[in-house]
DNA sequence: TAGTTCCATCAGTACGCGGC
DNA sequence: GCCGCGTACTGATGGAACTA
């Protein structure tokens, strides 16, 4: 595969490229070492999901199982309903072998379609043929409204409906009060019907116990995986252990934590779960809506519609204002009516300064007082002096930013880097939420969150734009991280052609809305940058070159797990 | 319309430097 | 040594683009 080849189609194309780098050799014999060497196989198609889960049905696909065997509105929370279900069963198995024992003249009316029977393999194709055929059933409206229906059959079964009484079983003994009793050859074809009839009705329910073993099984199985995702979830809201065997890097950011929350969510969410809101969640959003209405406020004071104005309108006090208003003549004054600020003296010892600050906190705690924020009131313990002139000192550094930006305009040059250098961080973000995904996602690959569990999104190796502009769909060239080794770049990259088969190929939906993800491809004038090195990792995850290079201390800084770490990906 | 990725921009944090 | 400021780095956020 070509490295992140992220896509298949970049394979072919990138192959001559990558042809002289160490990464592809390591790519490329993969496939050779067999199913169980270290390094993960990449060469083949993106694996999807599907085919890395094969071996259990997930509960998608076994609720879409069922639905070839019991009723449509029929799913896996059914199960909590055993008498329900039960019932539910027997009109399905009752509907379903009537066919079976019709009179001829009602199997003519209602003939399986193209005379075969075709059916997708499902649990259902593991039963004997005496049942509807998929197609069948997809009439079955139609029968029902030609045919004897389920609850017809009920009352055949209590000896109400006369015409069905040859064809359908009753415990009570009547063939002596039958008229065809009385010619004992019939009375044997009766029995011999009776005895298929239960035949086919016992298997069906010993099918229909296996689908329920299997779909309570998938259902179990799906929520140990989300218990130990939640688990994980709490854990990264707490930060602390799950367990001694699983050690966990303490120094995530806060913001790489909530990116985990996030993906932890999407996880959630793509098999059907909601996931609620963790204290933190709804800490960091009380804190940030607070945030917000201090920056509105002083937005407001300044009376700015944008901050392109921010450094015409607020010039710098000239000597004989800052004279004026130390003598407190009056002609400068700052009052939330003509609100200044000087961003070119000091923010907290100017006194100007000090008192436009002291008006910011004043005019915003008398605004909460009048009821500006009843409808979603602001906590008692945010609305002291110190918290919220903390906001607006914030925002202050970044209002100061802006202004010098406008008094000093930074060069195209300056602006490109900076720009070039942003985007790049964004697609480290996106690289590291999109392994994550694919990691918490894919039962099969859930071991490799302990490794996840120690990185970052600044460790994710970046990429820059591949040529001089950005076409469409855009080529990305991947700037390799010194420190990562050959093996855990192979890996990483498997993970990535994981994550673009389940993009492209989602269980039970159709392809991904939205962009694809970016196509990554190794190049030979591919940038080599030291890259952040996380600490904790295994000692085959550092290149042992860049160890080579670095001071004793910093090697034992780096903390290194003295044993080979299992890369391979199934 | 919803969900995803991307980019540009905003905001928080850490660190170095200089003045006091 | 403390404090304020500037800078760099990093992640969050919002809107555009894109597609099912």
């Amino acid at each position: 595969m070509a490295p992140p080849a992220q896509h298949g189609a970049t394979h072919a194309g990138s192959s001559k490229s990558v042809a002289g780098s160490m990464a592809l050799s390591v790519v490329r014999a993969a496939p050779r070492q067999g199913p169980n060497a270290p390094t993960p196989s990449t060469s083949a198609p993106p694996l999807t999901e599907q085919a890395s889960t094969s071996a259990t049905p997930r509960p998608e696909q076994a609720s879409s199982n069922f639905a070839g065997s019991v009723p449509k509105h029929w799913s896996l929370s059914s199960l909590s309903s055993d008498g329900d279900l039960g019932l539910q069963m027997f009109e399905d198995i009752a509907e379903r072998d009537a066919p079976s024992v019709q009179p001829a003249e009602s199997q003519k009316k209602n003939p399986p379609r193209n005379g075969v029977v075709s059916r997708t393999p499902t649990f259902r194709s593991q039963r004997p043929t005496h049942g509807p055929s998929a197609t069948t059933r997809k009439d079955k409206g139609k029968q029902r409204a030609d045919a004897p229906t389920v609850e017809d059959e009920s009352m055949d079964c209590s000896g109400e409906d006369a015409h069905h009484d040859s064809s359908t079983p009753s415990w009570q003994p009547s063939y002596e009060n039958n008229p065809r009793d009385q010619a004992g050859q019939i009375n044997a074809e009766v029995v011999l019907l009776l005895l298929q009839q239960m035949s086919g009705v016992q298997a069906s329910f010993r099918e229909q116990a296996e689908v329920i073993k299997e779909s309570l099984e998938t259902n179990k199985q799906l929520q140990e995986l989300l218990a130990q995702h939640l688990k994980r979830f709490e854990h990264n809201v707490t930060d602390e252990d799950v367990s001694p065997s699983t050690p966990v890097r303490k120094g995530k950011t806060t913001s790489t934590r909530v990116a985990d929350m996030k993906v932890q969510r999407r996880v959630a969410q793509s098999m059907g779960v909601t996931m609620p809101l963790t204290a933190e969640e709804k800490e960091r959003r009380i804190q940030n809506r607070f945030t917000e209405r201090v920056h509105k406020h002083l937005y407001a004071l300044l009376r700015l519609k944008d901050m392109s104005t921010l450094a015409k309108r607020y010039p710098p006090l000239t000597d004989e204002e800052i004279e004026s208003y130390k003598n407190g003549e009056g002609n400068v004054v700052c009052t939330p009516e003509k609100f200044r600020i000087d961003f070119e003296h000091p923010w907290k010892k100017f006194a100007f300064n000090m008192e436009a600050r002291a008006i910011v906190i004043e005019t915003f705690r008398a605004k909460v007082r009048s009821g500006a924020f009843d409808a979603e009131p602001i906590p008692e313990r945010l609305l002291t002096k110190e918290a919220i002139g903390d906001a607006v000192d914030q925002y202050i550094a970044t209002l100061r930013r802006t202004y010098r930006k406008q008094v000093e305009p930074p060069t195209k040059d300056a602006t490109d880097k900076a720009q070039r250098t942003a985007a790049m961080t964004t697609r480290q973000g996106t690289l590291y939420r999109s392994r994550q995904f694919i990691i918490n996602r894919v039962r099969g690959l859930a071991r490799h969150s302990l490794l996840f569990d120690r990185l970052s999104a600044n460790n994710m190796s970046g990429d820059e734009t591949d040529g001089d502009s950005v076409k469409h769909s855009p080529l990305y060239r991947i700037i390799l991280a010194e420190w990562q080794s050959l093996e855990l770049r192979a890996f990483l990259w498997a993970i990535d052609a994981k994550y673009i088969g389940y993009w492209a190929s989602p269980p039970g939906s159709r392809r991904s809305k939205g962009n694809p993800p970016r196509k990554r491809i190794l190049r030979d004038s591919s940038r080599t940058v030291p890259g952040v090195a996380p600490t904790g990792l295994w000692r085959n995850c550092y290149n042992e070159a860049w160890l080579a290079k670095k001071q004793d201390w910093e090697v034992e800084a780096l903390e290194i797990t003295p044993e080979d770490y299992d890369f391979t990906v199934v």
